[in-house]
DNA sequence: TGTACATCAGTGAACGCGCGTTCACTGATGTAC
DNA sequence: TGTACATCAGTGAACGCGCGTTCACTGATGTAC
């Protein structure tokens, strides 16, 4: 509230950390250098170490931020699906769907995903930073364990298979499309891949 | 030969190649330095500057030699697996299971790929690199898509997906389970994802 | 078989630049009384 | 309303270390004659 009346506390944190974020996306975070997030944001070296302590820091803040930001984009999108359809399969079909859409929607193909950078890069974090990656990853699998669990209640599945690692598929199919998509330069193969999983998933509780 | 008959041409060279992928894929290409390269291999810096004009032709000669490696080992697997089935359906599902044990039978989970550590980290490499990666994933798509191809003349799929698409799964599935395998630290990741994979592959078909 | 030269696979010393980090200090804004 | 003090959001200068790269040189091995 205050931040808001106030000149003080300034955007200028989140600013470092949305440069940064980029920087890291695109070449990683020990070459995203000091030097270049401050001549971005316009402020001084000392002035960085006035919001994060140290490098690893910035880190830990990052993918703290990255982390949050993806749960409320997902848990709006999904709850916007289950109010358009309240069937636990079809809502979460309508669900894939808006997800997959939403992936075609970026001009530029996806950025990438922070939680896939550290995971290439982890020697450089501490435990913390690693524990957080493991904390989320494995908080998607649990949060699409869970749908799958009240789909197979009304939907006997048609073919056999571990709800867990279901759960882990799209983790996998979204992490490993912005892989395929950067590597071939070809935007929809986020879109296509999330479309694939849809198609799985609905034979799997559906039929083919 | 000449290499094998004398001492010169020693195995210097690939010794460092060895040492700096294993370092890539821990940390990243920029915060592996030439130092602990040379000091792993036991050499001095010179020394390394006689195999690699820069450290950019090390990265090059680095993502060729995996690409190679990973062709050749993906050749042999399904060679293999088409000797034991000839059938273009279920040989290439022996393929896939072959290839699911083969990740399963990583003590230390899988050591991460090459392509998507270089992906994540596009801007510290120059446009020969990128184009090798960009070939190397198209040439995986082109490859697998032939298999759908032939599959298809005896098997009528039961669901209609894009072939192009379903051959970018496998990239996506393998490269995006090792990174849910890192982050979740769970090996068993990989392998449960390629047996989905397949899952689905019989599905579309033969029918759920 | 011996000799002269070429090539291979490095050595050793030096280079400057950019990096993350520290420390003493400062002006603007907020709070208590 | 005025004043004293505290806190916020930085500044400026300096630090040493590690990095990639260069250059002149070298001893062991291979090749031509």
């Amino acid at each position: 509230m205050n931040q808001v009346l106030t000149k003080r506390g300034g955007d200028t944190r989140e600013k470092l950390l949305e440069v940064a974020e980029q920087a890291v996306l695109e070449k990683g975070f020990a070459a995203t250098s000091i030097d270049e997030l401050i001549s971005a944001v316009g402020i001084t070296k000392s002035g960085f170490f006035y919001h994060f302590s140290d490098k690893s820091e910035l880190a830990k803040a990052l993918l703290q931020r990255y982390i949050d930001g993806e749960e409320t984009l997902l848990d709006d999108l999904f709850r916007r699906a289950y109010e358009l359809n309240d069937d636990p399969l079809h809502g979460f079909l309508v669900g894939l769907k808006m997800f997959a859409e939403m992936m075609a929607d970026l001009p530029e193909g996806h950025p990438g995903c922070l939680i896939a950078a550290y995971c290439y890069q982890e020697n450089l974090f501490n435990q913390d930073v690693r524990d957080l990656n493991q904390t989320a990853m494995l908080e998607w699998r649990r949060r699409f364990r869970k749908q799958f669990d009240l789909i197979a209640e009304r939907y006997p599945p048609k073919i056999d298979v571990d709800f867990d690692a279901l759960a882990d598929m799209i983790s996998a199919l979204v992490d490993g499309g912005i892989i395929v998509s950067k590597a071939t330069r070809d935007k929809n193969v986020l879109l296509q891949q999330v479309m694939l999983y849809r198609d799985f998933v609905r034979a799997i509780f559906l039929g083919a």
